[in-house]
DNA sequence: GGTGTCTGCCCC
DNA sequence: ATTCTGC
DNA sequence: GCAGAATGGGCAGACACC
């Protein structure tokens, strides 16, 4: 039996040479003394665990109780031990003086024995009660001498800090047996056990090991990058991209009912199921909603098993639900029926590590994919992750923002070669998360780190103020990554000398509110943590901001603007395009060919496009009476004007097509039909919406009404219609395979030049979008139009040409500031706010950029939003705070929106945005 | 029974 | 989770 | 490039205390 002081020893010697060869050598010379018995316990100990990984049991021994041990022991007050605590950094080193100090304990013989702490450690776990586990410490570190108690503490901590972790165990078992050190891991992984790896590697029995079903192995993992040029440096080879989901990583075994031998999982219709997080706990029973969906992966006559990687996501038919919802399913003791329908939640499959009775992870990524695609991935609850391969970055930043349209954290990009390494961190997985935003704070407290920070105030409280004229801070957030040594050091001692006050003994101190951080962060949500109501979820530092006053720093509006308080609400609708056709089919089999179906479509080229579209389509397959109908300026199907347009054609159906959905009906009473691909707000009674906005990538409309005609006729020679409303929409590299096919048949030069003509119309001063669609009927290709003499054709260049120059002329609106919005007035009777939006939006990445156009309609300022700083400009504008009242506003796309506001009320948004005193009107013709 | 504190190789 | 640091 | 260390927020459970 060794004893526990040798261990001590060797761990000191250890703490004492930051040379990780050494420290391997020495920790291979202290294993090479063991008996089989305490090289299982030294090596689990050293890795920093009291139990195998793959254990479940728990100590549920933290700091306070640690505090009550070592206080009664050496008979100190407790304040005298948080003195230590906050001047040493580590409850290990405390135990370590207070017992040295104590006669008692500086007297004791080494006793213990590495067994022994073992046993009592078990004993430890096996008891039930802080107090009975208190007093269970207690005796141990009685018979312990200071040094032994040290790392009895250390380990009960959770954290041996000896610059040494299990993947150092597995190096020093490496050397010592002369074995190789991926052989080690291997078997490591594979038992879930370095204890029992050790006595494998002494015995030369390494090979024995073998992979098992319902023994969970640990997950490989990915690297962040947030540079794209990464990606092509990485994996010049081709790489797959996949949404990162915002859930919980999982490792699902499934098996045969043959397989009784195991402890994990449970049995189901004669297949045992089991699944595992990323710390390889099982949580089955969490999930027991995914157990018989899982299970039907196997046909019952096989005994063969798989195993799947992947993410336990919370979903709500299309609707993805935050990560907060999911965490009050974890931690559980009994997951109770309600809560599986509050929280109802669906494994998506990306990876598959074990399936025909062989072990995949060897295989390249490609290769596993394509095993993972033979599986009947399908269903509600057991769903395949999206993936897709490419060979080049150019469509990543497209797929970026679908995936967070879609309610995804970001991209995972995998290379395609790559074999699946457990318990990696390595670059073969990239994510890319990408900050929303950055917010400039205050420090307003700081505390003293533990550990090798135990010298510093390491670690600071931020705030924001209440408002630009209130200057009262509220705390939103903690944090000191981002920060090197050198500048932690540096406000460590600029918190020092600015101390006002001390509190808990030294370890926190409020300090004068002077010193600006540059911070950001994943999300921010209300929380009762700070009082500021909100936290940051993912804080860190981006660097100090000296050159910034107090006074400057963000309020607590901006924070709130920031804050994802909105969803969209629980609106049914298509998960993909088939489905959707489905639906489509459905409605147009239902109508009367006699009816009269009314299509109110927008008036840029996507709408009318769309409308055109289907139009023709409706015509061709038999329907007698259809009418079009364009709104007016405003663009909005529930306008007064627009309703009465509609009402005044005395429709049977109506179709709404690119102008967004809201729950009050267009024309009560009038079965309605909305295509649409911005977030919609709600869907009326009678009406049926179909919408791509939770798609991937997010389709324009007329390509969605072109595809939904596909499904009841041919539409092909339609294609070059929904191909300007693509290229209009959401430009010539849109990644969707009917344009490429689009721009090889009619050339990109005759779209675009289309394209540009089919848009002018409606930004024209005389505002005539029907021209456009008079254009679309009656010519046959872009060409076609391109080379038109027609009257109407020669209107949409006239219409061009003015719009051309009024676009010179508004390009000189120089933008104003406030907060994160940039302003720019212009005053014009074309509808050039967009065009002018976009241009300035990649000129000002971090901001929201504001294009407000006072000539357009009279008495009203019509706006155009857009941004590229990630900010959700719907939410950033329903977060402002503008009292109801007339005019619209806040529709449309996540970073792309607008509106149309009478000018005392755009005012009053925009006093609301920070810009003061709001200046009189611009004359028009200025 | 309500509230506050501590804990988790927790989850991210 | 993120980030920095020493090997 | 890797492993180690030090740090964030939120949730449920277990208990102590009132």
């Amino acid at each position: 039996m060794s004893s526990l002081i040798e261990f001590a020893q060797t761990a000191e010697s250890i703490a004492a040479t930051s040379k990780r060869t050494t420290k391997a050598l020495l920790l291979g010379e202290y294993f090479n003394k063991l008996v089989d018995e305490d090289l299982i316990t030294g090596a689990r100990f050293f890795a920093g665990y009291i139990f195998p990984l793959r254990d479940q049991r728990t100590i549920n021994i933290g700091g306070a109780a640690l505090l009550t041990a070592i206080t009664t022991i050496a008979n100190i007050e407790k304040s005298k031990y948080q003195e230590r605590l906050v001047k040493l950094g580590d409850p290990g080193d405390v135990a370590f003086e207070v017992l040295s100090d104590n006669l008692k304990s500086s007297e004791l013989a080494s006793t213990l024995s590495l067994g022994n702490l073992f046993s009592k450690l078990e004993q430890l776990a096996g008891v039930s009660g802080t107090k009975s586990k208190t007093s269970l410490v207690t005796e141990l570190l009685r018979i312990a001498t200071p040094l032994e108690a040290k790392y009895i503490v250390k380990l009960l901590a959770g954290d041996l800090r000896i610059g040494l972790k299990e993947g150092a165990v597995e190096d020093a078992l490496a050397r010592l047996f002369k074995v190789p050190v991926a052989k080690v891991q291997w078997v490591n992984m594979l038992t879930g056990d370095i204890g029992e790896t050790a006595i494998l590697a002494r015995h030369h029995r390494l090979e024995q090991a073998k992979m098992r079903l319902f023994h969970p192995i640990k997950f490989m993992l990915a690297s962040p990058a947030d540079d794209l040029t990464e990606v092509t440096k990485q994996m010049p080879q081709g790489f797959a991209v996949e949404d990162k989901y915002d859930g919980i990583r999982a490792q699902v075994h499934i098996g045969g009912g043959k397989r009784q031998d195991s402890l994990h999982g449970t049995v189901i219709n004669d297949c045992r199921v089991a699944l595992f997080s990323r710390t390889l706990d099982e949580i089955t029973w969490t999930f027991t909603d995914l157990i018989e969906p899982l299970a039907q992966l196997i046909s019952d006559d096989t005994d063969n098993g798989l195993i799947l990687d992947g993410e336990i996501v919370p979903i709500r038919g299309a609707k993805i639900l935050p990560f907060q919802e999911l965490q009050k399913r974890l931690g559980r003791k009994q997951v109770k029926q309600e809560l599986i329908e509050e929280v109802p939640v669906a494994f998506i499959a990306y990876d598959i590590l074990y399936a025909n009775n062989s072990v995949l992870i060897e295989e390249p990524l490609k290769e596993r994919r394509t095993i993972l695609d033979s599986l009947r991935l399908d269903t509600e609850k057991v769903k395949r992750g999206l993936h897709k391969q490419f060979d080049d970055i150019s469509g990543l930043d497209a797929e970026f923002a679908a995936a967070r349209a879609r309610g995804n954290e970001g991209l995972m990009v995998k290379d395609l070669n790559s074999t699946y390494k457990p318990g990696r961190r390595g670059k073969e997985w990239l994510k890319i998360k990408r900050a929303i935003a950055t917010l400039d704070v205050v420090i307003t407290a700081a505390e003293v780190g533990t550990g090798k920070r135990a010298r510093f105030l390491s670690d600071y409280t931020f705030a924001v103020r209440q408002s630009e004229t209130e200057p009262t801070l509220l705390n939103i957030g903690k944090a000191y990554s981002g920060l090197t040594d050198a500048e932690v050091t540096e406000i460590s001692n600029w918190c020092r000398a600015h101390t006002i006050q001390e509190l808990e003994h030294g370890r926190v101190c409020i300090v004068e509110p002077k010193l600006v951080l540059e911070v950001t962060f994943d999300r921010v949500q209300p929380s009762s943590r700070h009082n500021s109501g909100f936290a940051l979820r993912f804080p860190r530092i981006l660097r100090i901001r000296t050159d910034k006053p107090v006074e400057e720093i963000d309020t607590l509006e901006t924070v709130q603007s920031l804050a994802e308080t909105t969803h969209v609400n629980e609106i049914n609708v298509p998960p993909n395009l088939e489905a959707a056709q489905e639906i489509f089919k459905n409605i147009i089999s239902n109508l009367d060919k006699n009816q009269h179906i009314v299509i109110m479509h927008d008036s840029d080229a996507d709408g009318v496009t769309a409308g055109v579209i289907l139009q023709k389509i409706l015509q061709r397959t038999g329907f007698v009476q259809v009418t079009r109908i364009i709104p007016d300026r405003e663009r909005n199907a529930w306008a007064p004007s627009n309703r009465d347009k509609i009402k005044a054609t005395a429709p049977d159906y109506l179709f709404v097509l690119d102008l967004g959905c809201q729950s009050e009906p267009v024309i009560p009473g009038i079965p309605t039909c909305f295509i649409d691909h911005h977030r919609p707000e709600g869907t009326p009674p009678n009406s049926t919406l179909i919408t791509a906005y939770t798609w991937a990538p997010i389709p324009n409309t007329s390509l969605i009404v072109y595809s939904l005609c596909t499904a009841i006729t041919d539409a092909t020679d339609l294609d070059w219609i929904a191909a300007i409303g693509t290229i209009s929409d959401l430009g010539e590299k849109a990644p969707f395979e009917m344009l490429a096919v689009t721009k090889t048949k009619y050339t990109a030069k005759y779209l675009k030049e289309a394209t540009t003509l089919i848009n002018a119309s409606r930004r024209a001063a005389d505002y005539n979008p029907e021209i456009s669609a008079k254009v679309l009927l009656t010519h046959n290709s872009p060409r076609d139009i391109v080379n038109s003499t027609t009257p109407e054709v020669e209107q949409l260049r006239s219409a061009r040409e003015q719009v051309k120059v009024e676009m010179e002329k508004a390009r000189k609106a120089a933008p104003t500031f406030a907060g994160l919005v940039a302003l720019i007035r212009i005053n014009s009777p074309c509808q050039i706010h967009p065009l002018i939006a976009q241009s300035w939006r990649t000129r000002l990445p971090k901001y929201i950029v504001i294009v407000a156009n006072e000539g357009y309609l009279p008495g009203k300022v019509n706006f155009s939003a857009r941004t590229d700083s990630g900010i959700n400009i719907l939410d950033f504008l329903r977060n402002v705070g503008l009292p109801e009242g007339e005019g619209s506003y806040g529709h449309g796309h996540d970073f792309a929106s607008g509106g149309s506001l009478p000018i005392t009320r755009f005012y009053e948004l925009l006093s609301k945005l920070g810009f003061d005193p709001p200046q009189p009107p611009l004359i028009s013709g200025e």
